[in-house]
DNA sequence: GGTGAAATCCAAAGCGCTTTGGAAAACTGA
DNA sequence: TCAGTTTTCCAAAGCGCTTTGGATTTCACC
């Protein structure tokens, strides 16, 4: 069923109807009532692909998903954040359409969604540090926003992010306030601007302690339960183990517990676990008292409110980009606890 | 850039340049090659949405995902299954869009994607036993494939699934000819169809080696950590506590280990385990040697795949509905071991 | 050099919608 | 009753592409 049929079998012309279908008021009330009953009963709705022609909106965002082939991995956040922003889209009309790419081709996939006019705007995933796709995107001129941040790129541009220093500041002061002194790190990537960040907060708390950053404390990679398992595994097994770690994800942090109860220690007594929490949907930190002690920020959440922003800015595109900084909350779980005392 | 642009700037007609861009023969070398670069030098690609109304195609393919408001769980499956869809469709040109819907509002998605002519065709997440999205596809004659099967619905449709009831079945029987008698399933939750043919294979093997199906030895639930670690705590308190048990997704496993070890005892040795393994690229079973003896499938294979029936069934539209059941390999792990003689 | 066939190109219609510029019909009020 | 509004509707152009049907040019061959 097209305009055509259905404005045919009504009677009225094409423009009436799709007038009356998109709110005009130049149509009666009675006449708009029996159009959209008709349109209901008949099932019909616009072509996308013809509507966007004629009003040269896309009615849709992108989300290029960067995947270098080196490191195969997709991010474990990505289903919570993608169901957010598409909350957000389905309330608005707006379709979401997803691009995988490969590190070396974004620039192609941008200047493609570009050119093709298949998206009114686009949504930059993991931002690194000195992002070049935040200059590219500027470039091109098609709106964007970013999750995250990207450190080093100085002009203005639409982000949102979580607090990561002062999420990760906060912890590591809360592990000072109970008396840890020896408190590693098992961060992401460095590459990645979140886990700098998070990395700043970290050492900014060591400084306003009067404690020196030691290399042999600091983690950083893929966050995996191995990954978090062998780094722990390794610290606790110097002369000079830490007595609390800090996890930037859940993920992580379970390989941190692993390699802990391994040692036949005691999480929350003999070494102390921080951890940041996504909130992911499958990886729940516990039920009502949450197991570890963590900083938690709902990406889901993120989701939500960055595809809001991005809409927003698309039909106000005289506004100055807006950023919004998520803090992050920290709760307080079994995973934590004053630290041991030297015997 | 537009084809007109272009075109003038060549001094040719649009048809020609048209032509020539895509591969139609009655275009001279020397002039394509001329189009050609004329394209590549102006960055021209042609509008997806005009050439999709031109065409009648839409060279998009539809992810539904659904999201039942009552548990809100993203599949933790599903951020690799796209990631193997996208890199089929990006190779063929296609674009992938996703839309999450709630449960309730699914029937009218398809409609409208229908009808709105947004995608070729679709991919079926999640299947349940009698999967009413199946029928529903068939009516509306929307090209669909399926990750999964729907016990239940008896006509031929295209699909590709894990063989899940002989994945189980193997898994089990490994279990027993290590002399395990009291095994254990913890499951996803079995309205899923993978569910349900996980526990087939189950009982299956117990029925073959004359053990009585034991009630108290099956859970059967959202697949967290969380779920893992209650049921594996839950069966080791009793009396007659399983020495084996099997997981439906590592992540649960990862529970179960805890509750394992919790107790003092020790994997592979006290009290074994085999897990599905999905093959998440942030969720690796160890490194070479694997952490979990595990029934292994790749989701990210499958999704590749899926994409690649499912486009060639788009163009190749009279064929018969193609079906694919891939088998688990099994992995046999440190998590396993022969069952403690009874003292 | 002339013929028919092959190669090369083009104008214009059509895909399904929105929107402009008017026309016709239905109300007003004097 | 009739001019002036307001309401209600419509024909047609245009969005950027593909494709049909045809025109023109080039080529091979006698």
């Amino acid at each position: 069923m097209n305009l055509k049929e259905l404005s045919h079998n009504l009677g009225l012309s094409q423009t009436t109807v799709s007038r009356a279908l998109n709110g005009y008021p130049e149509v009666s009330p009675a006449t708009r009532r029996r159009v959209e009953e008709a349109a209901k009963t008949f099932n019909y709705s616009p072509s996308t692909r013809a509507k966007g022609l004629a009003t040269g909106q896309a009615l849709a965002i992108g989300h290029v998903i960067p995947l270098s082939s080196k490191h195969e991995m997709v991010n474990p956040i990505f289903g919570d954040f993608i169901a957010g922003a598409g909350e957000t889209y389905s309330r608005h009309g707006y379709e979401m359409i997803l691009s995988i790419v490969d590190d070396d081709d974004e620039r192609r996939i941008y200047e493609g969604l570009k050119s093709r006019r298949a998206v009114d705007g686009v949504i930059v995933h993991g931002p690194r540090m000195n992002e070049p796709r935040i200059g590219l995107l500027q470039d091109l001129g098609l709106p964007f926003a970013v999750h995250g941040r990207a450190s080093g790129y100085d002009k203005p541009y639409a982000w949102l992010d979580v607090n990561n220093r002062s999420a990760f500041q906060r912890a590591t002061d809360f592990l000072f306030d109970l008396g840890h002194r020896r408190i590693a790190l098992i961060n992401g990537l460095e590459v990645m601007d979140f886990a700098h960040r998070r990395r700043e907060g970290y050492t900014a708390s060591l400084r306003a302690h009067d404690i020196a950053v030691d290399a042999a404390l600091m983690r950083s990679g893929e966050m995996t339960e191995v990954f978090g398992y062998q780094s722990t595994r390794d610290m606790l097994a110097g002369d000079d183990a830490p007595t609390a770690i800090i996890s930037s994800s859940l993920i992580s942090a379970l390989g941190v517990r692993r390699a802990i109860e391994e040692k036949g220690l005691v999480m929350g007594k003999d070494v102390s676990v921080v951890t940041h929490d996504d909130a992911l949907s499958y990886l729940q930190n516990g039920g009502d008292v949450p197991i570890f002690t963590a900083t938690r920020s709902s990406v889901r959440d993120a989701g939500r409110k960055l595809a809001e922003m991005l809409l927003h800015s698309i039909s106000n595109p005289n506004l100055p980009p807006q950023s919004v900084l998520l803090e992050a909350e920290l709760m307080v779980g079994s995973s934590t606890g004053p630290a041991p005392r030297k015997d």
